[in-house]
DNA sequence: CGCTATAGTTATCTTAATTAACTGTTAACA
DNA sequence: TGTTAACAGTTAATTAAGATAACTATAGCG
Protein backbone atom coordinates (compact mmCIF):
# COMPACT_ATOMS: atom_id res chain seq x y z
CA UNK A 1 0.00 0.00 0.00
CA UNK A 2 2.54 2.51 -1.11
CA UNK A 3 1.52 6.38 -0.91
CA UNK A 4 -0.79 5.76 2.12
CA UNK A 5 1.43 8.62 3.64
CA UNK A 6 1.08 10.77 1.05
CA UNK A 7 -2.63 10.59 1.20
CA UNK A 8 -2.97 11.01 4.86
CA UNK A 9 -0.43 14.16 4.79
CA UNK A 10 -2.66 15.66 1.85
CA UNK A 11 -5.72 16.45 4.23
CA UNK A 12 -4.10 17.33 7.18
CA UNK A 13 -3.35 21.11 6.11
CA UNK A 14 -6.56 22.27 4.52
CA UNK A 15 -7.96 19.87 7.91
CA UNK A 16 -6.58 21.83 10.40
CA UNK A 17 -7.08 25.74 8.13
CA UNK A 18 -10.90 24.82 8.16
CA UNK A 19 -10.30 24.13 11.73
CA UNK A 20 -8.58 27.00 12.74
CA UNK A 21 -10.76 29.16 10.74
CA UNK A 22 -14.37 27.43 12.02
CA UNK A 23 -12.48 28.39 16.01
CA UNK A 24 -11.42 31.81 15.45
CA UNK A 25 -14.02 33.91 16.32
CA UNK A 26 -13.83 32.18 19.64
CA UNK A 27 -10.20 33.16 20.31
CA UNK A 28 -9.17 29.47 19.63
CA UNK A 29 -6.90 27.41 17.66
CA UNK A 30 -7.45 23.23 17.50
CA UNK A 31 -4.35 23.10 20.19
CA UNK A 32 -6.47 24.93 22.41
CA UNK A 33 -9.56 23.29 21.51
CA UNK A 34 -7.95 19.71 22.22
CA UNK A 35 -6.82 20.69 25.77
CA UNK A 36 -10.65 22.10 25.80
CA UNK A 37 -11.97 18.82 24.54
CA UNK A 38 -10.11 16.63 27.48
CA UNK A 39 -11.42 18.87 30.09
CA UNK A 40 -14.78 18.64 28.99
CA UNK A 41 -14.53 14.54 28.74
CA UNK A 42 -12.09 14.66 32.16
CA UNK A 43 -13.04 17.76 33.96
CA UNK A 44 -10.01 17.87 37.63
CA UNK A 45 -7.15 16.87 35.09
CA UNK A 46 -4.17 17.69 35.84
CA UNK A 47 -1.31 19.17 33.20
CA UNK A 48 0.67 15.84 33.11
CA UNK A 49 -2.46 13.96 32.28
CA UNK A 50 -3.34 16.30 29.11
CA UNK A 51 0.75 16.19 28.52
CA UNK A 52 0.47 12.56 28.42
CA UNK A 53 -2.67 12.31 26.41
CA UNK A 54 -1.90 14.25 23.67
CA UNK A 55 2.19 13.39 23.39
CA UNK A 56 3.11 16.88 23.95
CA UNK A 57 5.41 18.20 26.35
CA UNK A 58 4.43 19.99 29.74
CA UNK A 59 5.58 23.92 28.67
CA UNK A 60 3.43 23.29 25.75
CA UNK A 61 0.52 22.48 27.83
CA UNK A 62 1.65 25.14 30.67
CA UNK A 63 0.76 27.77 27.77
CA UNK A 64 -2.04 26.74 26.44
CA UNK A 65 -3.78 26.20 29.79
CA UNK A 66 -2.35 30.00 31.13
CA UNK A 67 -4.15 31.36 27.48
CA UNK A 68 -7.32 29.29 27.96
CA UNK A 69 -7.41 30.60 31.29
CA UNK A 70 -6.39 34.22 29.73
CA UNK A 71 -9.70 33.73 28.25
CA UNK A 72 -11.86 33.00 31.30
CA UNK A 73 -12.54 29.16 29.39
CA UNK A 74 -11.04 27.20 32.12
CA UNK A 75 -9.88 27.69 36.11
CA UNK A 76 -7.12 26.15 38.10
CA UNK A 77 -8.69 24.66 41.34
CA UNK A 78 -6.03 23.26 44.26
CA UNK A 79 -5.79 19.90 43.50
CA UNK A 80 -5.02 17.76 46.11
CA UNK A 81 -1.84 18.20 45.98
CA UNK A 82 -0.56 21.36 46.46
CA UNK A 83 1.62 20.46 43.42
CA UNK A 84 -1.10 19.38 41.55
CA UNK A 85 -3.43 21.84 39.55
CA UNK A 86 -7.11 20.36 39.27
CA UNK A 87 -7.76 22.01 35.48
CA UNK A 88 -11.53 22.26 34.76
CA UNK A 89 -14.00 24.44 32.60
CA UNK A 90 -15.53 27.23 33.22
CA UNK A 91 -19.23 27.85 32.61
CA UNK A 92 -18.39 30.46 30.01
CA UNK A 93 -15.93 27.46 28.83
CA UNK A 94 -18.42 24.99 28.65
CA UNK A 95 -20.75 27.45 26.31
CA UNK A 96 -17.86 27.22 24.14
CA UNK A 97 -17.08 24.30 24.14
CA UNK A 98 -20.73 23.30 23.19
CA UNK A 99 -21.03 25.91 20.53
CA UNK A 100 -17.52 24.46 18.67
CA UNK A 101 -18.67 21.31 19.44
CA UNK A 102 -21.62 21.90 17.18
CA UNK A 103 -19.64 23.62 14.53
CA UNK A 104 -17.12 20.92 14.42
CA UNK A 105 -19.85 18.49 13.82
CA UNK A 106 -21.41 20.23 11.43
CA UNK A 107 -18.17 20.85 9.71
CA UNK A 108 -17.69 17.20 9.84
CA UNK A 109 -20.54 16.61 8.33
CA UNK A 110 -19.52 18.61 5.23
CA UNK A 111 -16.39 17.80 5.04
CA UNK A 112 -17.59 13.55 4.47
CA UNK A 113 -20.24 14.47 2.44
CA UNK A 114 -20.80 11.93 -0.10
CA UNK A 115 -18.74 9.33 1.96
CA UNK A 116 -20.46 5.61 2.92
CA UNK A 117 -20.85 5.33 6.27
CA UNK A 118 -18.99 1.80 6.15
CA UNK A 119 -16.08 2.96 4.42
CA UNK A 120 -15.93 6.01 7.16
CA UNK A 121 -16.14 3.73 9.68
CA UNK A 122 -13.84 1.60 8.83
CA UNK A 123 -11.28 4.96 8.52
CA UNK A 124 -11.58 4.82 12.47
CA UNK A 125 -10.31 1.62 12.93
CA UNK A 126 -7.69 2.37 10.45
CA UNK A 127 -6.60 5.12 12.67
CA UNK A 128 -6.44 3.37 15.73
CA UNK A 129 -4.29 0.32 14.30
CA UNK A 130 -1.68 2.87 13.00
CA UNK A 131 -1.80 4.48 15.59
CA UNK A 132 -0.52 1.77 17.77
CA UNK A 133 1.98 0.81 15.22
CA UNK A 134 3.63 3.63 15.37
CA UNK A 135 4.27 3.60 19.22
CA UNK B 1 -19.29 10.09 12.09
CA UNK B 2 -18.38 12.65 14.84
CA UNK B 3 -15.08 12.47 15.81
CA UNK B 4 -13.56 11.41 12.37
CA UNK B 5 -11.36 14.91 12.55
CA UNK B 6 -10.08 13.71 16.04
CA UNK B 7 -9.07 10.31 14.98
CA UNK B 8 -7.76 11.76 11.82
CA UNK B 9 -5.57 14.00 13.50
CA UNK B 10 -4.25 12.23 16.58
CA UNK B 11 -2.46 10.25 14.06
CA UNK B 12 -0.40 13.13 12.56
CA UNK B 13 2.31 13.87 14.81
CA UNK B 14 3.49 10.64 15.84
CA UNK B 15 3.66 9.78 12.10
CA UNK B 16 5.59 12.92 10.95
CA UNK B 17 8.16 12.41 13.93
CA UNK B 18 8.13 8.99 12.74
CA UNK B 19 8.94 10.49 8.82
CA UNK B 20 11.27 13.43 9.83
CA UNK B 21 13.49 10.50 11.99
CA UNK B 22 13.79 8.65 9.33
CA UNK B 23 14.84 11.34 6.66
CA UNK B 24 17.13 13.32 9.49
CA UNK B 25 20.36 11.14 8.28
CA UNK B 26 19.73 12.89 4.99
CA UNK B 27 19.18 16.04 6.89
CA UNK B 28 15.46 16.11 5.37
CA UNK B 29 12.47 16.75 6.67
CA UNK B 30 9.31 16.07 5.39
CA UNK B 31 8.49 19.30 4.08
CA UNK B 32 11.54 19.25 2.34
CA UNK B 33 11.02 15.39 0.72
CA UNK B 34 7.77 16.48 -0.30
CA UNK B 35 9.78 18.75 -3.16
CA UNK B 36 12.23 15.90 -3.88
CA UNK B 37 9.13 13.94 -3.95
CA UNK B 38 7.44 16.37 -6.67
CA UNK B 39 10.28 17.02 -8.74
CA UNK B 40 10.86 13.21 -8.85
CA UNK B 41 7.52 12.91 -11.15
CA UNK B 42 7.91 16.63 -12.12
CA UNK B 43 11.17 17.30 -13.65
CA UNK B 44 11.74 20.72 -14.73
CA UNK B 45 8.65 21.77 -12.36
CA UNK B 46 8.52 25.82 -11.33
CA UNK B 47 8.49 27.29 -7.97
CA UNK B 48 5.06 28.69 -8.26
CA UNK B 49 3.80 24.51 -9.80
CA UNK B 50 5.13 23.22 -6.05
CA UNK B 51 3.17 25.95 -4.30
CA UNK B 52 0.26 25.23 -6.11
CA UNK B 53 0.55 21.59 -6.21
CA UNK B 54 1.33 21.52 -1.91
CA UNK B 55 -0.86 24.50 -1.32
CA UNK B 56 2.03 26.59 0.54
CA UNK B 57 2.58 29.95 -0.09
CA UNK B 58 5.89 30.74 -2.60
CA UNK B 59 8.53 32.26 -0.07
CA UNK B 60 8.21 28.54 2.08
CA UNK B 61 8.82 26.90 -1.08
CA UNK B 62 12.30 29.37 -1.97
CA UNK B 63 13.07 28.43 1.36
CA UNK B 64 12.83 24.49 0.70
CA UNK B 65 14.29 25.24 -2.87
CA UNK B 66 17.27 26.48 -1.34
CA UNK B 67 17.73 24.53 0.99
CA UNK B 68 18.13 21.37 -1.12
CA UNK B 69 20.23 23.37 -3.57
CA UNK B 70 22.58 23.70 -0.59
CA UNK B 71 22.41 19.87 -0.21
CA UNK B 72 23.56 20.05 -3.81
CA UNK B 73 19.77 17.42 -3.78
CA UNK B 74 18.38 19.87 -6.75
CA UNK B 75 19.64 22.40 -8.94
CA UNK B 76 17.72 25.44 -10.82
CA UNK B 77 18.48 25.12 -14.26
CA UNK B 78 17.80 28.41 -16.66
CA UNK B 79 13.96 28.08 -17.60
CA UNK B 80 12.05 28.49 -21.31
CA UNK B 81 11.70 31.96 -19.33
CA UNK B 82 14.16 34.25 -17.84
CA UNK B 83 11.90 34.91 -14.97
CA UNK B 84 10.63 31.34 -14.04
CA UNK B 85 12.75 28.72 -12.83
CA UNK B 86 13.43 25.09 -13.94
CA UNK B 87 13.67 22.78 -10.84
CA UNK B 88 15.16 19.00 -11.29
CA UNK B 89 16.64 16.37 -8.89
CA UNK B 90 20.36 16.22 -9.13
CA UNK B 91 22.14 12.86 -10.06
CA UNK B 92 22.90 12.81 -6.29
CA UNK B 93 19.10 13.93 -5.22
CA UNK B 94 18.02 11.01 -7.44
CA UNK B 95 19.88 8.38 -5.45
CA UNK B 96 18.89 10.24 -1.76
CA UNK B 97 15.19 9.96 -3.32
CA UNK B 98 15.42 6.42 -4.11
CA UNK B 99 17.14 5.43 -0.81
CA UNK B 100 14.73 7.64 1.09
CA UNK B 101 11.80 6.23 -1.28
CA UNK B 102 12.50 2.37 -0.31
CA UNK B 103 12.69 3.64 3.67
CA UNK B 104 9.43 5.06 3.74
CA UNK B 105 7.93 2.02 1.95
CA UNK B 106 9.25 0.04 4.29
CA UNK B 107 7.32 2.22 7.30
CA UNK B 108 4.47 2.31 5.41
CA UNK B 109 4.73 -1.76 5.93
CA UNK B 110 5.49 -1.58 9.13
CA UNK B 111 2.87 0.93 10.12
CA UNK B 112 -0.13 -0.64 7.91
CA UNK B 113 0.99 -4.34 9.52
CA UNK B 114 -2.46 -5.77 10.69
CA UNK B 115 -4.73 -3.73 8.44
CA UNK B 116 -6.12 -5.61 5.66
CA UNK B 117 -5.76 -4.10 2.26
CA UNK B 118 -9.42 -3.38 2.01
CA UNK B 119 -9.90 -1.04 4.38
CA UNK B 120 -6.85 0.38 3.73
CA UNK B 121 -7.16 1.51 -0.08
CA UNK B 122 -11.25 2.76 1.10
CA UNK B 123 -9.08 4.93 3.34
CA UNK B 124 -7.00 6.39 0.23
CA UNK B 125 -10.31 6.68 -1.70
CA UNK B 126 -12.01 8.50 2.02
CA UNK B 127 -8.59 10.83 1.69
CA UNK B 128 -9.27 12.03 -1.76
CA UNK B 129 -12.92 12.74 -1.06
CA UNK B 130 -12.45 14.73 2.24
CA UNK B 131 -9.86 16.63 0.53
CA UNK B 132 -12.33 17.39 -2.11
CA UNK B 133 -15.20 18.58 0.42
CA UNK B 134 -12.56 20.58 1.97
CA UNK B 135 -11.56 22.77 -1.16
C1' DC C 1 15.55 13.75 58.33
C1' DG C 2 17.12 13.48 53.78
C1' DC C 3 16.96 11.71 49.14
C1' DT C 4 14.52 10.97 44.89
C1' DA C 5 10.76 11.42 41.94
C1' DT C 6 7.18 14.32 40.28
C1' DA C 7 4.23 18.72 38.89
C1' DG C 8 4.68 22.69 36.96
C1' DT C 9 7.15 26.98 35.15
C1' DT C 10 10.47 29.84 32.62
C1' DA C 11 13.65 30.77 29.05
C1' DT C 12 15.49 29.72 24.76
C1' DC C 13 15.53 27.59 20.34
C1' DT C 14 13.74 25.28 16.07
C1' DT C 15 10.58 24.43 12.34
C1' DA C 16 7.17 25.63 9.37
C1' DA C 17 4.13 28.57 7.78
C1' DT C 18 2.09 33.42 6.68
C1' DT C 19 1.85 38.25 5.04
C1' DA C 20 3.63 42.31 2.93
C1' DA C 21 6.61 44.56 0.12
C1' DC C 22 9.86 44.26 -3.24
C1' DT C 23 12.56 43.14 -8.08
C1' DG C 24 12.61 41.73 -12.47
C1' DT C 25 10.23 39.64 -16.60
C1' DT C 26 6.59 38.65 -19.65
C1' DA C 27 2.73 39.48 -22.30
C1' DA C 28 -1.34 41.94 -23.61
C1' DC C 29 -3.12 45.67 -26.00
C1' DA C 30 -4.25 50.64 -27.13
C1' DT D 1 5.68 50.04 -30.15
C1' DG D 2 5.34 51.72 -25.53
C1' DT D 3 2.80 51.23 -21.37
C1' DT D 4 0.65 48.58 -18.17
C1' DA D 5 -1.00 44.18 -16.06
C1' DA D 6 0.09 40.11 -14.37
C1' DC D 7 3.33 36.89 -12.90
C1' DA D 8 7.82 34.39 -10.92
C1' DG D 9 10.58 34.65 -7.43
C1' DT D 10 12.90 36.76 -3.23
C1' DT D 11 13.49 39.08 1.27
C1' DA D 12 12.12 40.47 5.75
C1' DA D 13 9.30 40.23 9.59
C1' DT D 14 5.82 37.80 12.17
C1' DT D 15 3.21 33.90 14.15
C1' DA D 16 2.17 29.22 15.85
C1' DA D 17 3.51 25.09 17.72
C1' DG D 18 6.45 22.44 19.51
C1' DA D 19 11.14 20.76 21.92
C1' DT D 20 14.92 20.92 25.39
C1' DA D 21 17.20 22.39 29.46
C1' DA D 22 17.25 24.19 33.77
C1' DC D 23 14.76 25.58 37.47
C1' DT D 24 11.26 25.69 41.91
C1' DA D 25 8.43 23.45 44.91
C1' DT D 26 6.13 19.59 46.74
C1' DA D 27 5.40 14.58 47.70
C1' DG D 28 6.58 10.29 49.23
C1' DC D 29 9.60 6.95 51.06
C1' DG D 30 13.64 4.91 53.30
Amino acid sequence: MQGIFRSYLSVYRPLIQALNQLLHPYELSYSLWQVMLYLHEHAQASLVEISHYYGIEKPGVTRRVQRLEELGYLTCLPGHNRREKSLALTAQGERVYAECREQITALEGRVTAGIAPDPLEQSVTVFRQLLDNLK
